[in-house]
DNA sequence: TCTGGGGTCCTAGGACCC
DNA sequence: TCTGGGGTCCTAGGACCC
């Protein structure tokens, strides 16, 4: 058995069993016990509901194969606004358990549990069946619940029986639970992982999680890193991962990307595709409070192969249509005639918070100007109706793409 | 008609300095 | 001519997650 140091905690994980399919059903009632897929808007499924599932439709199928396939299940557009506010209202119900909730995704949370029993005359499995039955009595919600003594236990306990399911995995139960556990199954250990180890014999989380120390120093031959240590460690019953009960509200990077609907060489259709990310990455900054230092723009080309380019701004901005050259430049550099593109994005780094520091000089002659972009903004964007079309980039015929908001010169 | 969109963290390797 | 150690900072790219 392994030797755990610390005093044993209780932790529930709870994950929504096929949150976006579920929610649509709960707020639906006609689409009970039908074969429903979410994703109709991104061209994958993004979600499968049980029913669907047991069809055979798997997660990021394209709908062209779905429709094909499986003629019977309704497929339906994301209604992100409602996934939201289901999930608002599924930790909210967590919160009548405990003020220890950690939202992990919109559909996944952990609780610290411990302690709980007393207020609530019950065992820790119990606690999970009351909590289970409320949701799907209030949202009509299925969820999964797994309990254990560390995050990444009661995370692999939660998805062993879906859905609905309950499975406690008690501290001397760990091992014998480990050994039915692929490994790829395992928190963290994805397919490279997987298929490296099994190389070498090690095929599921027991044998994972009893790989000695040694094989994690820099002269193994066997090459695993910190994380991979630190996984192992917890599947041995040690609490590495800690609870993390604020809220996010702080970002490393902001991303936007689209695919297009088909294929394209046209320059100007790619370029407006661009702009039209860098324009909602930049908004979502803004919105986020954040001005950027640094971007890296990218292209994806039909085979799959990407080709980025990243641009330093001398100055923090929150505007795009300050870089515009900038941008202007860096697309040149990208964008190769000859091939065909289906997908740009842009992702924001090096992000910073207005604070009260010291503005230079040289950024308070550029303030002007930016608080007439800011001005400029704000009209563009209280007016919904107000529609530019392409017809700024694009003078010599329109071409329909799903930009409305423009950059405007200055 | 193959393969969406939004994130995080880690590591290797190069540049540069002492 | 051949030889070090550091240390730090940065970037590209991989791997993983939902």
């Amino acid at each position: 058995m392994f030797q755990i140091h610390s005093w044993p905690k209780a932790i529930m994980h709870l994950d929504a069993d096929a949150f976006f399919a579920s929610v649509m059903q709960a707020v639906n009632p006609k689409l009970k016990g039908q074969p429903v897929i979410i994703g109709a808007e991104r061209g994958i499924a993004t979600a499968i509901s049980y029913e669907a599932k047991k069809l055979g439709v798997k997660r990021g199928m394209p709908m062209w194969e779905i429709k094909k396939i499986y003629p019977k299940v309704i497929i339906l557009p994301g209604d992100y606004d409602l996934f939201s506010l289901f999930s608002q209202k599924l930790f909210t119900i967590l919160r009548e358990y405990s003020p220890e909730v950690e939202e992990y995704s919109v559909d996944e949370g952990f609780i610290n549990i411990e302690g709980l029993r007393r207020p609530f005359h019950c065992s820790y499995s119990q606690l999970g069946k009351k909590i289970q039955n409320q949701i799907y009595q209030e949202l009509g919600l299925p969820v999964s619940i797994g309990i254990s003594i560390n995050k990444s236990l009661a995370k692999l306990a939660s998805s062993f029986c879906k859905p609905q399911g309950l499975t406690v995995i008690s501290g001397k139960e760990i091992e014998t639970f480990l050994e039915k556990i692929p490994l790829l199954k395992v928190w963290g250990i994805g397919p490279s992982t997987a298929a490296y180890l099994k190389k070498f014999g090690v095929k599921n989380a027991l044998q994972f999680a009893k790989l000695p120390e040694g094989i994690f120093t820099k002269q193994s031959r066997i090459k695993l890193n910190k994380p991979h240590w630190e996984i192992r460690q917890e599947l041995r019953g040690q609490s590495i991962y800690q609870l993390c009960f604020e809220t996010k509200n702080h970002y490393q990077s902001i991303s936007k990307t689209h695919t297009f609907f088909s294929s394209t060489k046209n320059p100007n259709i790619v370029w407006a595709e661009l702009l039209n990310n860098v324009e909602s990455a930049f908004k979502k900054a803004r919105k986020l409070g954040y001005s950027v230092k640094k971007m890296s723009l990218f292209l994806k080309t039909k085979q799959f192969s990407y080709s980025s380019i990243e641009i330093t701004l001398e100055q923090k901005q929150q505007y795009p249509m300050l870089i515009r050259k900038k941008l202007k430049q860096a697309f040149s550099k990208l964008f190769q005639p000859q091939l065909p593109y289906r997908a740009t994005g842009i992702v924001l780094t090096k992000l910073s918070r207005q604070t009260q520091e010291q503005i230079s000089l040289f950024e308070q002659l550029d303030k002007q100007l930016t608080e007439k972009t800011r001005a400029l903004y704000q009209i563009l964007q209280t007016q919904p109706k107000l529609d530019f079309g392409t017809s700024l980039y694009l003078p010599q015929k329109p071409i329909k793409t799903r930009l409305n908001l423009p950059i405007l010169e200055i």
